[in-house]
DNA sequence: ATCATAGAGTTAGATTTCGAAGTATTCCAC
DNA sequence: GTGGAATACTTCGAAATCTAACTCTATGAT
């Protein structure tokens, strides 16, 4: 081992075949990039939401709480863990959620009288007021998000984000 | 307005009518399905990826820098920026994450030779002897988190939600 | 009746993230 | 070259999230 180069390899050469195998296994490639699409996605739809109703002072977190709230037409309110499972948040942050917008007024929170365990929500007069002036004013209907999707890739692509978390669920049991 | 009921309308029948207007119109609602299900594909694809590798005490968003690294096979760095969008969080982001990995001994950070301005982060050995770590006990390959959905029907899925990410992008501008 | 178990929600503490302001370096017009 | 914009990254403080532990109510077995 004379003449070429007797400095020791560089931290990488001397893995670099075996994450080569990996690689090319591939396994992880697929799942890494929709990681990463899936990711992407979500921030940004965050950030457009929260740009669209920053005026009203409202979060995309807690549009998604209202516009949940709003939809339920038999108006018997909605438990947190409910709104949870709805928004795919752990419940603890739902708490929060709720504190904050019980706190504004927004939402009224009582202990359900034929269960004492549970608890219900409801939009407030105050909150139905906001929840209509959103849609008036900022634009929800006709800004359309996902405008690069047609309709039929819009329901596609939900199809396949549901399904990868069934998948997901299934695994945890 | 004699025998009916006189109480004043629960707070959510005064604005239903307009809520189911809106709800009619079914803008939101594709999207709203949409968002849903991303934030939870999102989050289960984070907790399953710390589960898997809680052993070795690496976050998905850590794995997610170090298989980045991994595939540097110029082998002359990649900045933060260049990381931060791979992985689709704001650069501050990016920076904590590399303080904490570079606490660990896990990457390096020195400054561009060429252009001082520029950081470059590259592995170090331990990180790259913690990478095949992870690969080998992991279950990395083996174990298939998407395992609920065909190659193609992934490739579909990655292609929409980039699609999606680039209209919100074009928004922006 | 009573005690153990399970379920719903909250609290607590730590972590992660973000946006905005700040710092340092480079590029470019003149 | 010098002053001003632009770029790359970091620092700072605030906000949102998570998991795990805890409280309170309900259920069910004995």
């Amino acid at each position: 081992m004379g003449s070429r180069k007797t400095t020791k390899p560089s931290a990488g050469e001397t893995y670099r075949k075996d994450v080569a195998l990996f690689v090319a296994a591939g396994g992880d490639e697929s799942v890494q990039r929709v990681m990463t699409a899936v990711h992407g996605l979500a921030r940004r739809l965050n950030q457009w939401y929260d740009r669209q109703l920053a005026d009203l002072d409202i979060s995309a977190g807690e549009w998604a709480v209202m516009s949940q709230l709003a939809r339920d037409v038999e108006a018997r309110g909605l438990t947190p863990s409910v709104l949870a499972d709805a928004a795919n948040v752990a419940p603890s942050s739902m708490t929060h959620r709720l504190d904050r917008m019980v706190q504004r007024g927004l939402v009224e929170r009582f202990t359900d009288p034929e269960n004492r365990v549970r608890v219900r929500v409801m939009l407030t007069d105050t909150g139905w007021q906001l929840f209509k002036l959103a849609i008036q004013e900022s634009d929800m209907l006709e800004s359309d998000v996902l405008r690069a999707l047609t309709v039929r890739e819009r329901v596609k692509l939900a199809e396949l984000l549901e399904r990868a978390i069934g998948g997901l669920d299934a695994l945890d049991r």
